[in-house]
RNA sequence: UCCCCGAUAGCUCAAUGGUAGAGCGUCCGGCUGUUAACCGGCAGGUUGUAGGUUCGAGUCCUACUCGGGGAGCCA
């Protein structure tokens, strides 16, 4: 590893001369002064090389960097408002490492697709940089906050026997010529490990085959799951609780600036404060079919149709103004990238307004005994100020693990967690069902062959407890906390439906 | 599996069924305060694939491939 500065340490080292090695972001040459902007991994900052007798033999070579040209400067940093980073660096000597000609990724716009088949080179760019190093921070952050609290970490299995939650689309594996599964979950074996441990977490990648095609989802995504013996339902959803507002504690404190480089509402975030609202399914039922979702939905198109008009009013006025004569160059460009912007916004409005009707639809004629759907999970989200629990399902939805309540046999002691601003559901769990014979009967209710889970019924045989868990989605989380459009954005190489390179 | 949308230069996009264009990027030249934003120039195309309609198809029709969004399902 090289002994080099980093420019994060630039606050500390103002008008000593330092060495910095990192990569050429864009370059701005101009006669006899250039400017290039350079990242190391641990920030950005401004060079300036002027061109005199000193900086003669590498100021022809500083004039042609070209975009993520790897390189190594010399010089002394001092902060300067004008410079991207805050700092600028006057440049005293210089060396290319790598040269890189013909850089893909330009500061222009680029489409999603180009720009995936480019992951390798993409998450260079700024914006993906800074989102997954606030991944990192959450990554770092479930295991602090699980280590911290007296779970130990039992790692689960990635090849699995059929026998998962039961009806889940797999990943099928040849195993020796036997066939076995890319898991889906850790929980049966953490179940397991919990009567051993007494708390228990799984933290790792798992596996759907699922043909989603929406921006909620991934094939291959980061699950953490904990497990927790000697607990009730409120138990678990209260370790939820402060779990989750622990990770957005932690990215508030850490993360503020690249929040608001993100465009991240960082407000929002600030009111993720514990108690969150704690509905049963009953209550989001009433919820969906009463008159709450109606008014929403109905501002909402008022809201995006009025939205629309301004859309199309803009773009009108830019055109015309391209017409007109006597404007420059670069206005037409800013001119004509804005209403590209524009057109895509549009594109997605009026698409948003053509489901609301479906959106109302689906949740004034919600019906008791189906699963809530991501359009109704985002009109409850909505119609909250801070993450909803929602518990008790229909137990006929839902897994045959899930403990049968107590009170009413139709339901099951689970839980959801929807994350507010309609970004939908970040954490399942549920109290495990703890009486041999229900769970068997569960077992043959679902059709389940007895055989793959007598393992399983093995922990109701011997000092059976109550006991239950959950699991929060790593990305879904990324993505609701810094505010991305598509989970796809936030982990380093996503997998999904058709896509795998690189 | 189903529904909607899309595919034109390296990139982002134009082109009432009638000669395929612009900007950016690349490269070259100029510029001492740049930041996607200066000026001038060069180069850049089998309009996703295969059929069909037509005097004529980037444009219309059919199928396919790939991509985007959504439903279902889910973290």
């Amino acid at each position: 590893m090289s002994k080099h500065a980093e420019i994060r340490d630039l606050p500390r080292r103002v008008g000593a001369v330092v060495t910095l090695s990192g990569w050429v972001v864009k370059n701005r040459p101009s006669g006899k002064l250039v400017f290039f902007e350079f990242r190391d991994g641990t920030g950005v900052c401004q060079c300036v090389v002027e061109r005199t007798e000193k900086t003669e033999s590498f100021f022809d070579t500083a004039k042609h960097l070209s975009q993520e040209a790897a390189v190594v400067v010399t010089g002394t940093a001092r902060p300067e408002d004008r410079a991207a980073g805050g700092f600028e660096m006057h440049v005293t000597d210089l060396a290319v490492v790598g040269a890189s000609t013909d850089y893909p990724i330009t500061p222009k716009p680029h489409g999603i697709d180009f720009l995936f088949k480019r992951r390798h080179l993409w998450f260079r760019s700024q914006r993906q940089w800074i989102i997954l190093r606030i991944r990192a921070t959450i990554i770092d952050q479930i295991r602090r906050f699980f280590n911290d609290n007296g779970f130990v970490l039992i790692d689960t299995p990635i090849f699995a026997p059929a026998a998962g939650e039961g009806s889940q689309t797999l990943f099928k594996v040849d195993y020796f010529g036997e066939p076995v599964y890319l898991a889906q979950t850790g929980q049966l074996y953490l179940e397991a490990a919990c009567m051993a441990h007494r708390k228990v977490y799984c933290f790792g990648p798992t596996f759907r085959a699922e043909k989603s095609k929406t921006r909620r989802h991934l094939t291959e995504f980061w699950m953490v799951e904990p497990e927790i013996a000697y607990a009730s339902l409120s138990d678990v959803i209260d370790v939820a609780e402060d779990f989750v507002c622990s990770l957005v504690d932690r990215v508030l404190r850490d993360h503020q600036r690249d929040l608001i480089e993100l465009g991240r509402d960082v407000s929002q975030l600030e009111r993720i404060r514990k108690p969150f609202y704690r509905i049963r399914y009953d209550d989001a039922a009433d919820l969906l079919r009463g008159p709450r979702p109606k008014e929403l939905l109905e501002r909402d198109l008022a809201a995006k149709t009025a939205r629309l008009a301004e859309l199309d009013q803009r773009v009108a006025e830019l055109e015309d103004r391209q017409k007109q004569g006597g404007v420059k160059q670069w206005e037409k460009d800013k001119a004509a990238a804005e209403v590209i912007d524009l057109r895509e916004e549009r594109g997605e409005l009026a698409e948003q307004i053509a489901n609301i009707p479906h959106h109302l639809k689906l949740a004034t004629e919600f019906t008791w005994g189906g699963d809530l759907g991501g359009s109704d999970e985002t009109i409850i989200s909505r119609l909250h100020d801070r993450p909803v629990f929602v518990t008790h399902y229909p137990k006929h939805v839902k897994a045959f693990y899930m403990r049968e309540a107590r009170d009413n046999a139709k339901v099951v002691e689970n839980f959801d967690l929807l994350a507010p601003e309609g970004f939908g559901e970040v954490i399942g769990g549920s109290a495990r069902e703890e009486d041999y014979d229900r769970l068997l009967h569960r077992i043959h209710e679902e059709g389940l062959p007895q055989e793959d889970y007598e393992w399983y019924l093995d922990l109701r045989r011997y000092g059976s407890v109550p006991h239950g868990g959950f699991g929060l989605g790593v990305e879904r989380t990324v993505a609701w906390i810094c505010n991305l459009k598509h989970i796809r954005e936030a982990i380093p190489y996503p997998r999904m439906m058709g896509r795998f390179y690189p």
